[in-house]
DNA sequence: TTCCGATAGTGGGGTCGCAAT
DNA sequence: ATTGCGACCC
DNA sequence: CACTATCGGAA
């Protein structure tokens, strides 16, 4: 799928007319901003179930910051957008694939998307950040194979700032489980599992899996707002507020006659939701159901 | 026939960058 | 200087 | 990121 769209529209201070032309022609025409290229080709996650034949894969922290794709030239985003990342930072990195995370250690993930996004590259910020590398993407062989190879390429580079991120084996579904508690408990997201035999395929799939914990929680439904688009006239979000009196909107996980006739207002709701954010409030929300004592 | 995988299309918090105020 | 909005990240 | 709905091909 072509990326859509230009970003960024760029409009000249003329007349009020002219400009809204431009702004309709700048649809049709290719991205101006320097900073967008086509999105790389990544390999992205599914799902982590039990029954997952968990010998076949590796295993690692899923660290919470920016996806990087290093192209052998320059640093992009999960959809194609450049980062500027001071000249150090890449400095001698190899011209071939890199495949990771940009990272500023545990519950940085702010940090790391303020520091990624930034046109202008903030020196500071940056000497708190890590390229995390899980992968070599164009290395023609199994993640097995990979694994050595990328190593090796990180070895030669040599700068603490770019690290592996190691991968390991786990005898079952428990020490899976065991391992995840644990990671979340000192604050990582979650896990991810290699499988050991793929290669590198830009599409979603089993080959690589995503393992996260979620909590499950109530709150008050204290008003509806109305939803867009094929929801226009229905539910878009509920306005909840939590027995703490925090407030925030849950808009994820209502199915079509939900969204038709939503839970009433003062009722409870039980939701789902994956960690805190900085603000304290549920990060990743999504409705489950309404709740009966 | 049923089921699975990939798409398309909604929704959230947070951040940056730009335009309007 | 503040606010609002779209487009990204997750 | 989360999710639901839909469609076509695999099972």
């Amino acid at each position: 799928m072509p990326t859509p769209l230009s970003v960024r529209p760029r409009r000249p201070r003329i007349a009020s007319l002219l400009s809204a032309l431009l702004l309709g022609l700048s649809l049709w025409l290719p991205a101006a901003a320097q900073s967008t290229t086509p999105a790389p080709p990544l390999m992205l996650a599914n799902v982590y179930h039990p029954g997952i034949a968990l010998a076949d894969y590796w295993v690692s922290e899923k660290l919470d910051g920016v996806r990087g794709y290093w192209d052998g030239e320059q640093l992009l985003t999960r959809g194609g957008q450049r980062i500027n990342a001071p000249h150090w930072f890449t400095a001698g990195w190899p011209k071939v694939a890199l495949d990771g995370e940009l990272w500023a250690g545990r519950g940085q993930f702010n940090h790391a998307v303020s520091t990624a996004r930034r046109e202008a590259p903030d020196d500071a910020a940056w000497r708190r950040m890590r390229f995390m590398v899980f992968d070599l993407p164009a290395y023609p062989g199994t993640f097995d194979q990979r694994l050595p190879a990328l190593q090796s390429t990180l070895a030669r580079l040599a700068v603490p700032w770019v690290q592996l991120v190691e991968q390991i084996k786990l005898a079952d579904h428990a020490a899976l489980q065991g391992l995840l508690q644990q990671t979340v408990r000192q604050g990582g997201e979650g896990l991810m599992l290699h499988r050991g035999a793929s290669l590198y395929r830009a599409q979603r799939s089993d080959d690589l899996l995503k393992v996260k914990t979620h909590e499950d929680a109530e709150a008050k439904v204290i008003g509806h707002l109305p939803g867009k688009g094929k929801y226009q006239g229905m539910l878009g979000a509920l306005w909840v507020e939590t027995p703490d009196g925090l407030r925030f909107k849950l808009g994820s996980g209502f199915s079509d006659a939900q969204r038709r006739q939503p839970p009433a207002l003062g009722c409870v709701v039980t939701y789902r939701f994956r960690g805190l954010n900085g603000s304290g409030i549920p990060r990743f929300a999504s409705f489950m159901r309404v709740y009966e004592q």
